[in-house]
This record gives structure tokens, C-alpha cells and sequence, in this order.
RNA sequence: GGGCGAUUAACUCAAUUGGUAGAGUGCCACCUUUACACGGUGGAAGUUACAGGUUCAAGUCCUGUAUCGCCCA
């Protein structure tokens, strides 16, 4: 074995046998209890980012554990089509041969987005595969494949027949970029300075009224001015008309209590046909909508001549510049606006009316919100319901249409009149209606790629086709994702899975945090903050990460800002931490809090772990080589406390992966392999192989067992090196499988004593308490010292003669002498455990003031200690209310703490003398 | 404006049903001991944001304040 752990020379390699020989792959067997976990497809654009490493790799720990611990479990892979993203590589990649789609037309177009997605569309599968994930390659879905796209039309017309679907002429979210209506969902507000502008208005009878707006421009759409009903100043003219500047148009005065009187001038203007709360206030009114925009953003012919054609932006100034000349702006004010963006496009949304499709969720929603309500569905952590319920509470209908051409067709056809047939098809429609050879033209739009991935846990089992899985593996078991899309994919999951199936999608709902950056800022291409998990894994150097990280920003000024701080955060670029590490890193984090602030410093201190383990290895094949193994183990007190302490690292690893406490196994499992493992079991072992009455062969069995049980313990949360050096131990320990990934979760074994247990807990106290004397006294560890033992028990008497040997050899000790509870005390530094005293004679070695120094300093700290105890065992109440073990525990210790401050104190005296 | 969350060592995070705070990194000292310097041994470091309250006992429960963050309008 290498010196060193070299995750790099062996990861791919392992990954590309465990995918060979079908380890991942699902295989429904009835007489098992299933485990299945569907994976939040990723976009078929997509690079992998850290929320997908974090996220992917708890599930992969999960879908590990379920696997060793003989569930039948699958973990469904796939990816959505993400229409809008798709669409726009697709066409950027036309326009940089000249073409555009409209050139190559609609079904040349699709052809153009397959091709792209056989050739590019893989990249983050690939991406996938290096973190190791498990996933059932073999089932590998897409929205936009044959099956999926059969349960799309589906649902939709199923949706349609029961009325749950309508197409109707609504206000929408309209990204006039892309050209495409969007979802609330894709709409992201943000606070922007802005203007607030002052037009002045003139009614029938000369009288001036001053409207406040944000957006001027409007205007020319307007059909009402509107006041609060209750307010004094404007109650004279309500009823009114008032003519429309620049238009010349008359529009009422409205009364409505939804206008404030606090806002500008308490009087606002009304454009039903852009704006969501005017089209309410209009419908209130029966005010007429004037749509003054074409598709673009352009104004329409409906504005008059001089405005047409003219983008928002400059229609906004020449109108104002207008009502300036004519001497109706009466002021401007900056203010404070909501800017709604499209998430695609980034450009300002402008409500329009137009004709989408519409799912009708207010049915939907209330089994959504009963079966979460009645625990059919769970969330983890279980606060996040009321996001959920708030939310479903509050739902709107759903706009389902996207004027695109990458998506599925909406089944729909219209005759000449518009007059509207579902169905699957052309011709199941014509049957299904009775159609004779009427012309038929199907609807232009697709569907949003949130429609499809909401059927995600049934359509990939196979629905609607007769033979599924959906018995086996339905309802899944657990769904892992961040926050961020419970309202975009989770909640939608939970009404159509419900509605179709009458089944939850899924049994819990893992909500996990979000990873930021060290200092907790968002990770985002514009910050320049992003981290690639592949870096992590594989390294990077500095030069190249921050080629990375300023490649393409929307805002060039930043480049320097984002230099200066990827050199101070990463001097010398990236290590390679390995994937374990990194995995490693993800699941020390996942404790259930909302946000994760990610430190390289973690992932280094992971990364020497993944050494330690390696290491530890390494000194048993070495010792397999200088002593053989023998087929029997040793059974010291030394095997049977490490079996102790491992099963209690079993139960505890078991426990937190089942409460998705994914840092507490991990916590478990460092401490275990560290801090027992390494540094008692192995160092003790050290000592055992070279004694000369030791059956050495048997103590490397010994070693060589509990490494491999260590193996498959940890295998889950890092799956690289525990396969690769069990591999390397496979002739040793003689496995009948053929990788750890499928080998048996290991239990905890039977027969450990407690008395073994406590015999080396023992022992580590001791080596800990001359240590400690060792190293705050300085002594050079060639300087081997005496030890004196006094005042113990029988048990601490048959402790020394046992394993009394092994605390020489740990602390560098020439001799043990155990004297009788009568002999005199020659001046020592001490320390005891429980009754018995352990002294280190001064003479010749020790400076006497320092040991005082020593001595005083415990002595201070156990003075806090015994007052502090002192004052609870003296109060009445905690004596009689405080649970009885509490108290007799705190009784014990401070009878300990009376009988060592006793000792020290002698001890002292004794020193005294000496200076 | 409504809701949710956070505030613990220099930094990044833990702390089971309330029982007086622990890791990693960094820091200090010693150690090139034949698994590992990506190491070993020992050590220093916290008024748990602040102010009240409940309790025998509060990082943990309650109320308020401050700062930061997210979601919804």
C-alpha cells in the first residue's frame, strides 16, 4: 500500500465497476421491504453545483445503508427537459451558424434540441457518477422521453375531461424576452430605485386632480382614475370624468377601498391590462381593458401614433418629455419600486392578457393539504409545513401553457371556430368527438417542465401502463431536496400523485439547507463565490478557478472584486480533497439547519481522516506481511473492549442514519475509527505484537476483523476508500461478496464484556493522568520515569497485573510499584482515579516549582468544581427534585473531588519541603 | 406589513427528553517513536447576542430587544 491515500489513481475505477456489474440496479423482490428514493431531476443543462453534491450525497448514504442492510431499494435517476433553458442553448447555438428557429421551423427545431441532447445532455450524469452515486442507471428517466411523455397527455387529459384544466383569457406573467407566459413561481421581486411621478389630471368641470405613478407610461392604457371611498379630499369628485392626457380620452373617477390614501396623493390611475391589481379593481367596475403591448414589449397599435412600436423604456421618457411640454408632470420623486423579473430572462415581467391554460388546483389542494395535515406525508424537519400549508392555503390556479417549442404539445385541437377537443392525438380526437373530415389545427403551446416533473414518482415506476412498479415502490419512501422547490416541485407532486394515484409520492420529505459560501453569502456566478464540487474533488489551481469564476459575468466591474477575493479565500488554489472527503464534509453539515456555510478547512480535516483510515490499513497489511494471520481471532480484554465500543458505534450510527442525522454518524464514525480504532486499539496492539507470549498471527486476525467491520460501517458515507481497501483485504478476510457496496450493514456482536470494558477504560485514564503529568512537566519523552500506585482496590490491583505492562510501554514508564496504603509519600506529582493514586516520584526529574505551579492550577479548577457541587447538594430542593441517579451521580463526584483535592493538597506539602 | 430561521471558542459547526458546553481548522509547547507530519503527546481559548421570566437547575422553555438572513404580500 501507498504511503499516502490517492483518492484520484482509484475513484473512477471503482465507479465504473460497481456500474459494470449491476450493483446499482434495482431488483424488486417481494419477500424484501422496499426502500425507494426518487432523485429531484436535475435540468438536462445543468453543470452539478454543491447543493446537487450535497444532496446527491445524502442520498446516496441513505440508499447505501438501506441497500447493506438488505432492503430491496431504488434509487430512480433522470433528468427534466427544462424547457426555457433548453430552448435558449439550443437557439444561441443557431444563432451562431446565422439560423434562427423560425428559419428551420418547428419540427426541424425539435430535432435540433435531440441532437443537442445525445451529444451535450449528459454532462451532469457524468458529474454524477464521480460523486458516486448509486443511482439505477438502468432506469434512467427524462420528461421528455416516449413514457414519461404518455402520462403527460395522460393527466392532461384526464385533467381537462374532469374540468380540472381550462383555457381562459387571464392576466399573466408575461417575459416579453423569451416571449412566454410564466408561472407566480418564476417571478422573483426585488426593491430597485425607481420614481414616483406626479401627473396632473383634469375633470369635465376644470377641476385638477394629481395622480401618483410608477409607471407612467401606462397611461395610454388607462380606463378609470380611482380614490379610497373614505377619503375626504377626493369625495366631490367621484363620479367624475377626468380626461386622459396626451390620449384625450374620458375615464371615470372610481370609488375603491382598496386604493390607499397615504400612497402619493391618495388618487391612483387604473390599467386593468397591465397591472394585477387594476384588472381586479376593473372587473369590480366593468371598466373596459385596453392591452396596450405587442409580444416584444412593444406598444401597440392601440396607443396613438407617435408612441407605437417604441420599447417601455422609451415610450416612458417621450411621455414624460410630452406631459412636460404640455405642463401636466407636476413633480417627480425617486421611490422605492418592486421590480418583478423573470428568473429565465432577467427582464422586467409585464403583466399581459392573453390565453393560457390553467389547472384548477383548488381541489387538488385540499388532499394535498390533508394528507400532509394527517401525517400521511411527513416533513423533516416537520416546521416546514407551515410554509407548506401557508402557501397551499393561498394557491392560485396554476398557468400551465409556455409559448415554446421545446416541451410537450398540449393535446388540444381547434376547429375553424375555435372550438376546443383533448386527446391524445389527432385522430383519437376525431373519434373521440365524432369528428368528420373537418379541418383540425392542435394548439401551438407546450407545457411548463414543472408539469411533467410534477408525475415524477409515478411516471418513471412505469404508470400508466398496466405493468409498473408503483406496487413495490410506491409510495417512495423518502424525497431529499432543498426548500427552494417545495412550492415549485413538492407540493405539485403531492396534489397530482394524490389525485392520480391516491397514494402520497412519498412517505417523508427530507428538507435540507442550503450551502453558502464560507461567510455565508449565496453561491451565484455573479458574486463570483461558486465552488465546484468536481474542484474539490479533483483540484484546481488558482489560475484556472479564477478563470472560472469571471468567465462571462453579466457584470464585468465585478472581475477585480471577485480576483481579489478568490486569491485571499484560495492562496494556493484547490487540493484535491477526493470524494470521500467531500462527502465526508456534506454529511458533517447536514444537522437540519436552513443554511451551511461551506469551509474548505472541513473538507481538508475530512480529507487527513480519509489518510488516517488509510494509514491505519496500511500498519495491518504491514503486520499481515511480518506475522502472518491465523484463522482464529485473539481474545484479550483489548478485542473484547474495541467489540464493546464498536457496537455501541453501530447503534449509534444506525440510529442517526434512520433520524437523517447524517453529521451524527458521521460524528460516530470519526470518533470510532480515530480515536478508539487508531489511537488505543491499534497502538495497544502495537504492544501485544511485540511481546514474545503473544499468539501474533491471532492479533492481526483481530485487527484485520475489526478494519473490515470498520469498512462496512462507514462504507455509506464513504464509499471510495472503504471498497478500495477492502479489496485490497478481500484475500484476509475472505468475503463471499464481491464488493463491501452489497456485503451485509454489519450488527454489533454478542458476546462483549463489560468487565473487559471497563479494565481498558481503566487503563486510558491512567495513560492519560501520566501523560498529562509527562507533558505539563516537560519531560522528554527519552527520559523514562517511575510510577508509583497506591490506594486502590482489588479491581484497580488485578487491572495493573493484566494490562499494567501496556501503560509502561504507552507512557515511556521504567517500572510500576504498587505500594500499601501505609507507606510514606515521597514528594511525587499526582494524580488519582477514584481511590487510587498514581504518583510520579520528583526526584531528579521534575522542577519542583513547576510542579507546583501544575498542582495549584488543578487545584483552582477542582476548587470550582467541588464549590459548584457543594452548593447543589447542599440545596434542599434539587436534592428532593433532581432525578435520584443525578443526584448520587453528583454525590460520587464529589466525594471524588473531596478525596483528590486531599491528595493534591498533601501533595503540596510534600513539595514544599523540596524547594 | 405577515411568517419562518439564525446569533455558542479566532473561523466553520455540534450539544439526545432542561442536569452547567464539544469537534474540525487555526493557535502555543514538546516530539523526525519503523501506519500516518494529511502524524503523535500535552495545552490555551466560551458571561452560549442582550434584558427579563419560569425552574432546585436554562445554550435548551417563555416574553421582550438588537443584528443578520430567507419566504410571502
Amino acid at each position: 500500500m501507498k504511503k499516502n491515500y490517492e483518492p484520484s489513481s482509484t475513484e473512477t475505477e471503482i465507479y465504473e465497476n460497481w456500474e459494470k456489474s449491476d450493483f446499482f440496479k434495482a431488483q424488486p423482490d417481494e419477500s424484501k421491504e422496499s426502500f425507494c428514493i426518487m432523485i429531484p431531476p436535475p435540468n438536462v443543462t445543468g453543470t452539478l453545483h454543491m447543493g446537487h453534491g450535497f444532496q446527491n450525497t445524502l442520498m446516496d448514504a441513505l440508499i447505501r445503508h438501506k441497500r447493506m442492510s438488505g432492503f430491496d431499494t431504488l434509487w430512480q435517476v433522470g433528468v427534466d427537459h427544462a424547457g426555457i433553458a433548453t430552448q435558449m442553448v439550443v437557439e444561441r447555438q443557431l444563432e451562431a451558424e446565422g439560423l434562427s428557429r423560425e428559419e428551420i421551423g418547428r419540427d426541424e427545431f425539435e430535432k435540433k434540441v435531440w441532437l443537442w441532447k445525445e451529444k451535450s445532455g449528459n454532462k451532469i450524469t457524468q458529474q454524477l457518477r464521480r460523486l458516486g452515486a448509486s443511482v439505477d442507471w438502468s432506469r434512467e428517466a427524462f420528461t421528455m422521453s416516449d413514457d414519461l411523455s404518455t402520462a403527460v397527455k395522460e393527466v392532461f387529459i384526464e385533467l381537462y375531461d374532469q374540468g380540472l384544466i381550462y383555457k381562459g383569457e387571464r392576466l399573466v406573467n408575461w417575459d416579453t424576452v423569451l416571449e412566454t407566459a410564466l408561472s407566480d413561481l418564476e417571478v422573483s421581486s426585488e426593491e430597485e430605485n425607481g420614481s414616483l411621478w406626479y401627473i396632473d389630471y383634469f375633470t369635465s368641470d376644470g377641476e385638477k386632480l394629481t395622480v401618483a405613478t410608477t409607471r407612467p407610461e401606462t397611461l395610454l392604457g388607462d380606463t378609470a382614475l380611482a380614490v379610497n371611498p373614505e377619503d375626504e379630499r377626493y369625495k366631490g369628485q367621484i363620479g367624475k370624468m377626468a380626461l386622459l392626457p396626451i390620449v384625450n380620452r374620458e375615464i371615470p373617477i372610481i370609488a375603491d377601498s382598496y386604493v390607499e390614501a397615504e400612497f402619493g396623493t391618495g388618487c391612483v390611475k387604473i390599467t386593468p391590462a397591465h397591472d394585477f391589481n387594476d384588472f381586479e379593481m376593473g372587473k369590480r367596475h366593468g371598466l373596459e381593458v385596453i392591452n396596450i403591448l405587442n409580444f416584444d414589449g412593444t406598444l401597440n397599435d392601440k396607443v396613438p401614433d407617435k408612441y407605437q412600436n417604441l420599447n417601455i423604456e422609451d415610450a416612458r421618457k417621450l411621455i414624460l418629455e410630452d406631459l412636460n411640454t404640455i405642463g401636466q408632470l407636476n413633480k417627480t420623486e425617486p421611490h422605492k419600486v418592486q421590480i418583478p423579473r423573470s428568473e429565465r430572462s432577467n427582464s422586467i415581467l409585464q403583466p399581459l392578457l392573453t390565453n393560457q391554460w390553467f389547472v384548477n388546483v383548488e381541489k387538488l389542494s385540499q388532499e394535498a393539504i390533508r394528507v400532509v395535515k394527517e401525517n400521511e406525508t411527513e416533513f423533516i424537519p416537520k416546521n416546514w409545513e407551515n410554509t407548506y400549508f401557508a402557501w397551499m392555503k393561498d394557491i392560485q390556479d396554476w398557468c400551465i401553457s409556455r409559448q415554446l417549442w421545446w416541451g410537450h404539445r398540449i393535446p388540444a385541437w381547434f376547429d375553424k371556430d375555435d372550438n376546443l377537443y383533448v386527446g391524445e392525438s389527432e385522430k383519437a380526437v376525431r373519434e373521440k368527438y365524432n369528428l368528420d373530415n373537418i379541418e383540425l389545427k392542435q394548439d401551438e403551446d407546450v407545457l411548463d417542465t414543472w408539469f411533467s416533473s410534477a408525475l415524477w414518482t409515478f411516471s418513471t415506476l412505469g404508470w400508466p401502463k398496466k405493468e409498473n412498479l408503483l406496487s413495490r415502490y410506491h409510495p417512495t419512501s423518502v424525497l431529499v431536496t432543498g426548500f427552494d422547490i417545495i412550492f415549485f416541485w413538492v407540493a405539485r407532486m403531492i396534489m397530482m400523485t394524490t389525485h392520480f394515484i391516491n397514494e402520497v409520492p412519498f412517505k417523508k420529505i427530507l428538507i435540507h439547507g442550503l450551502i453558502k459560501d464560507s461567510e455565508g453569502q449565496k453561491m451565484s456566478k455573479s458574486k463570483g463565490n461558486t465552488l465546484d464540487p468536481l474542484d474539490i474533488i479533483d483540484g484546481i489551481n488558482l489560475d484556472d478557478l479564477i478563470k472560472k469564476r469571471t468567465e462571462g459575468l453579466m457584470q464585468p466591474k465585478m472581475k477585480d472584486r471577485i480576483i481579489k477575493q478568490t486569491k485571499k479565500e484560495f492562496p494556493n488554489g484547490i487540493e484535491a480533497y477526493g470524494t470521500d472527503a467531500l462527502r465526508l464534509t456534506f454529511c458533517s453539515l447536514a444537522t437540519g439547519g436552513r443554511d451551511i456555510n461551506f469551509d474548505i478547512k472541513r473538507v481538508e480535516g475530512y480529507r487527513n481522516f480519509c489518510n488516517k483510515l488509510w494509514n491505519a490499513a496500511r500498519f495491518i497489511d504491514l503486520n499481515i506481511d511480518n506475522y502472518g494471520i491465523s484463522k482464529k481471532r485473539s481474545e484479550s480484554s483489548i478485542d473484547s473492549w474495541i467489540d464493546y465500543k464498536f457496537n455501541q458505534t453501530v447503534k449509534k450510527v444506525d440510529q442517526s442514519m434512520n433520524e437523517f442525522r447524517f453529521d451524527l454518524a458521521t460524528k460516530a464514525i470519526y470518533e470510532f475509527i480515530w480515536y478508539e480504532f487508531c489511537d488505543w486499539f491499534i497502538e495497544l496492539q502495537k504492544i501485544s505484537l511485540r511481546k514474545n507470549d503473544m499468539n501474533k498471527a491471532e492479533i492481526v486476525r483481530s485487527l484485520v476483523d475489526i478494519l473490515e467491520k470498520t469498512l462496512r460501517l462507514a462504507h455509506p458515507i464513504m464509499p471510495f476508500i472503504t471498497e478500495e481497501i477492502w479489496k485490497q483485504f478481500k484475500v484476509h478476510h475472505n468475503s463471499t461478496h464481491e464488493s463491501i457496496m452489497i456485503s451485509e450493514y454489519p450488527l454489533g456482536s454478542e458476546n462483549t464484556s463489560e468487565r473487559d470494558y471497563q479494565s481498558v477504560e481503566w487503563l486510558k485514564d491512567i495513560v492519560s493522568g501520566i501523560r498529562n503529568i509527562r507533558g505539563e512537566l516537560l519531560i522528554k519523552p527519552s527520559i523514562k520515569i517511575s510510577s508509583i500506585f497506591k490506594g486502590g482496590d482489588q479491581l484497580d490491583k488485578e487491572n495493573l497485573n493484566e494490562i499494567g505492562g501496556y501503560i509502561q510501554k504507552l507512557c515511556g514508564l521504567k517500572e510500576i510499584i504498587w505500594v500499601e496504603e501505609s507507606s510514606q509519600d515521597i514528594p511525587s506529582s499526582i494524580f488519582t482515579r477514584d481511590n487510587l493514586k498514581v504518583m510520579i516520584p520528583l526526584e531528579g526529574l521534575i522542577d519542583a516549582k513547576e510542579e507546583m505551579q501544575r498542582l495549584n492550577k488543578r487545584i483552582s479548577k477542582l476548587i470550582q468544581e467541588k464549590e459548584m457541587l457543594g452548593r447543589k447538594l447542599s440545596n434542599q430542593n434539587f436534592v428532593e427534585n433532581a432525578p435520584k441517579d443525578l443526584v448520587e451521580a453528583q454525590n460520587d463526584r464529589f466525594s471524588v473531588l473531596s478525596k483528590e483535592l486531599e491528595n493534591l493538597v498533601l501533595q503540596i506539602k510534600e513539595i514544599k519541603k523540596m524547594i
